[in-house]
This record gives structure tokens, sequence and C-alpha cells, in this order.
DNA sequence: TCAAAGTATACACTATACTATATACTTGTA
DNA sequence: TACAAGTATATAGTATAGTGTATACTTTGA
């Protein structure tokens, strides 16, 4: 598909895909068949890797952090055990995330009994 | 404590909890008493909201959404249904977070298993 | 007492992640 | 075939969240 069907699926803009791309988090490929242009394509692939990069974002993850993890992950020199190394490690990091996100629930939580006492 | 004590306490440098104060999300108090100088005390208050700010920080919420949050917990305009309706929301905001995380953690997972059986 | 360390303020600078603008070329449609 | 809409590239500008530097004043300890 081309960017613009892309960012119709993604739900992501046009000039942050581009940006995407340019930052290295992947690459659509010209049609090497094609003389007149060289407009690119994105395949199924591509969407689930931009769903996995808004999931990421929306977690707090930099676009730094999220290449890290799709650079190794496409690495051909690095041996099955480091990939999944480095995929446990970014599951434990989210696991971190999670209990932070979990501490600050019970914190709110804690206020809305708070402020039912009339505190505050 | 002075801010170098609340600096220690927090784990956040005081460049950083100066921009935070700036930015409106806690506010040292200077003691009227003393004329000689305006140094700021920050009370154990101060260090729950700021351990609040570094987790809601670590799960993605912006400096503004938190600010959003402590200025109704701290409006004594707003009524207390109304505060609690701005807390649960930002639970509920929470809750999306980790799902958004548990997706992304799903997704590693499956790669890992595709690593495992040789792919990509 | 005086020098080192701490505090406050202001302003400049940086990094990240976009967003906007300009330009040039290509494609699809009336 | 003309022209609107789509694509690519480059460059500049913006917002957020700090970090660094300079200056001035205050406190503390040898």
């Amino acid at each position: 598909m081309l960017i613009n069907e892309l960012s119709k699926r993604t739900g992501v803009a046009i000039p942050t895909l581009r940006y995407y791309e340019n930052f290295g988090l992947f690459k659509g490929v010209s049609d090497e068949t094609v003389t007149t242009n060289n407009y690119k394509d994105y395949d199924e692939s591509i969407v689930e890797k931009i769903e996995m990069i808004k999931g990421a974002k929306e977690g707090g993850f930099t676009l730094s952090e999220i290449k890290k993890l799709l650079d190794s992950w496409y690495d051909k020199n690095l041996s099955n055990e480091k990939k999944t190394q480095v995929v446990l490690n970014k599951i434990s990091e989210i696991d971190c995330k999670i209990q932070e996100l979990k501490k600050v629930k019970k914190l709110l939580t804690e206020c809305i009994v708070t402020i039912e006492k009339g505190g505050c």
C-alpha cells in the first residue's frame, strides 16, 4: 500500500510516518520495475509494526528505545539467544512501567477515598 | 526540607525540581519569619507528589496532564463530585495505558516464540 | 572571618518528536 | 489534456522537558 493508505490504516499522519521511516523504524520499498516514480510500498507487517510503535509510545517508550528493539529484531548477525534476551529485557521494562502505573493508580484511588471523607 | 534534601530524597535533580516548581506542579514555602533569605521549604507531601509525578511520567503522562490532575485536586472551588470525576478519568486513562503496554508485551512474547522457531 | 558550599533567579542551549512550508515530480480524472 | 490530488525530499519552525551557565546572595565550617 502507498503512504496515504498506511496513514488511514494506522491513524498516524503522513508527515509523522515519514519521520518514523526517516528515523529508521521501518522502511517502505520502491518498486524497481517502475521507473517513472519512486513511490514506496508498505506491506501488512509495517502496519503491525506501527501498531506496536503506537502502543510503546503510549506507554512512555521513546522512539530510540523502540528502534533499538526493532534493530536487534532484524539484525541477521545476532544470535537467537541474544535477540531473545533483548526482547525479554524490553518485556521486563514494560512490567516495570505497568507497576509504576499501578502505583499511581493506587495513589489516585486513595485520593478518592480522601475526597469522599471531605479531606483536602 | 531544603531543595538539596528534596533532590536526594526523590532522586530528581535540583534544576529539574525547580523546573517542576516553576511549571506549577508543587510549591515550596519561604519562611516568613526569616528575612535574610528566601530559601524554600518542602514538606513530606511534596516528596509524595514527586513520587507520583515520577510514576506518571514513567507511564507516559506529560507534565501538563499531571498538572491538570494536581490542579483540580487542590481546587477549593471544585465540588467533591467533580474532583472524584477528574481522578476517575485519570484512573481509566491509566488502565488504558496498561492495556496498551500489555498488548505490546503480548507482541513481544510472540516475537520470542518466532525467534525460537528460527523465523525472522 | 573567609572561603567553600548552598540557594535563587534568569537566560541560553539541547534533545526529542513532531508539524509546517516549499519545491518538484507523478498520477488519476473530468 | 489540463488540473487537482498524491508522492518525495528538504528545510524550518514548534512544543515539551529538561540541562547548563552566569550572577548574586546566604549559610556553614575550619
